[in-house]
RNA sequence: GUGGAUGUAGCUCAACUGGUUAGAGCACCAGAUUGUGGUUCUGGGGGUUGGGGGUUCAAGUCCCCUCAUCCACCCCA
């Protein structure tokens, strides 16, 4: 019979994945409830229509759909976003602002895979809702930051791109670019610091702007510091793009008071992709810049009337698993070690298995993590095994000491032995006594 | 969807210009070791050399196709 693999772009979670990836979920789901999110989710399939009308009917294409026995047209979502808005909108009225959400949720992406991307991976979601003002957007990119800084990383490994795509639009309509142009625009700006220099100036230069007017796109685009890029627009005479700076030097300085002020990075070429952005856009990357972003995000005010709701301003980012683990692989941050059984039992008969059985159920019954031997005798290799695999405990079931109304209780770590009741309570006493 | 690279045991890799039955280390299982340790020693299982076709007396090796993986592009919610 042939093997049956994995799905293409899928992955297999043994044990020690396993770990890894629940390591990461309760990473995030702790530092959500630190910051006072309150978790949500939503089924992992949903109605095709849900992500058409955010994005398009291009996005079935990267989708996983299904047709239901119903002939209802389904997919899996491959985000959370639209969810989201549908639970929002469903109760918007009866929700107390601010609307502080967060879900660690898996789901599938029909793309191509890659390093750092695959087809089905978990993405951490934070969003919140109701708050205008550029507080929130400090707030949510914190947050990103916390998960971040809860492996152990900090602002030597990692730096925040920030972009607002409302400062973008102020700027290229000063420069007298028309609105429906802007998005061709972006598309070149977000390839900032994907190509070489040169070849972003010519795909500048091909978007077929006048001479006076792409000398200033350019000389604005080149910018790498919010100061400067004020200068350089001031300089080339525009006007009515202060008031963004202006939010952005505001929203950076809550990010300095909330301590992450050494990770922020103004970049114009974070633009993000999704058309539905409208403010503050961020992307976190490596410092190194080998992995594809981190974490992505900004502010989508518009979303909730475009999903049919009243309008409602928002702000949120989505974290994958994916190149996060890599990143913690590539730094050896990885925390969890497996959970070592701490008391093994081993019968020294065959007649001693079911009291074996008995004292083990007793520890776990008392909360300790305890396991027995399936078989009896074999001492010496179930030593050999229990110090391999980081048992701290094990304890002899039979012979004499039974006989006597014992058992015998090895500590691996010193040799020691002592002789305890059968019953467990002793050797529960014993072990939480060292434990400490 | 486009282009490039790579495919040998669970993992890391050998096998000179084509030449006997494809090997080693690690890992796994067992024994030395029926009441006491991590070392050591011995043995064992595990491969359609990704798959198919072709050239040849002979293919892991050369050719073609295909599949998979990785990298880059497109896209990136």
């Amino acid at each position: 019979m042939k093997k049956i693999p994995p799905v293409k772009y899928m992955r297999d979670f043994y044990p020690e994945l396993m770990r890894q990836r629940l390591e990461i979920e309760s990473a995030w789901r702790a530092v959500s409830e630190r910051a006072g999110f309150e978790p949500w989710d939503a089924p992992i399939v949903e109605h095709l229509d849900l992500f058409t009308r955010k994005s398009g009917e291009e996005i079935v294409t990267q989708l996983y759909t299904l047709t239901d026995r119903g002939d209802r047209e389904l997919a899996i979502r491959p985000e959370m976003t639209p969810s989201l808005a549908r639970l929002i909108t469903q109760r918007q009225s009866a929700l107390p602002r601010p609307i502080k959400w967060y879900c660690s949720a898996r789901m599938c992406r029909y793309e191509r895979g890659q390093r750092g991307r695959l087809r089905e991976f978990w993405q951490w979601n934070i969003d919140l809702l109701g708050v205008a003002d550029v507080t929130a957007d400090a707030e949510v990119m914190s947050v990103a930051l916390d998960g971040l800084e809860e492996f152990g990383l900090g602002p030597a490994d990692v730096a925040l791109r920030l972009n607002s795509r409302d400062l973008l639009a102020a700027l290229l309509g000063a420069l007298g670019i028309p609105e429906e142009h802007h998005a061709a625009v972006y598309a070149v700006t977000d390839k900032r610091g994907k190509v070489p220099d040169e070849t972003l100036t010519k795909l500048y230069e091909e978007l077929g702007l006048d001479k006076a007017t792409l000398e200033k796109l350019l000389a604005v685009m080149s910018c790498s510091t919010l100061e400067e890029l004020d200068r350089a627009a001031r300089g080339a005479g525009l006007v009515g793009f202060e008031a963004e700076v202006e939010k952005l030097q505001r929203l950076i300085g809550y990010l300095e008071a909330l301590g992450k002020g050494d990770y922020v990075v103004f970049d114009i070429g974070i633009v993000r992709g999704l058309a539905y952005y409208t403010g503050p856009v961020f992307e976190i990357f490596d410092r190194n810049a080998e992995l594809r972003a981190i974490c992505g995000g900004g502010r989508y005010d518009r979303l909730m009337e475009t999903m049919g709701g009243q309008p409602m301003p928002a702000v949120g980012f989505g974290m994958g698993d994916v190149v996060l683990g890599e990143l913690l692989t590539e730094k050896g941050l990885w925390g969890t070690a497996p959970a070592n059984v701490v008391a093994q039992a081993v019968p020294l008969a065959d007649e001693r298995i079911a009291d074996a059985m008995r004292l083990v159920a007793s520890l776990r019954a008392g909360g300790m993590m305890a396991d027995y031997v399936m078989k009896s005798g074999g001492l010496g290799k179930v030593l050999k095994r229990a110090g391999e695999s980081g048992v701290r405990w094990v304890i002899f079931v039979g012979g004499d000491e039974w006989d006597s109304g014992q058992v015998r209780v090895k500590e691996l770590a010193t040799g020691e032995e002592r002789l305890v009741g059968t019953d467990g309570k002793e050797l529960l006493a014993l072990i939480a006594k060292t434990a400490l």
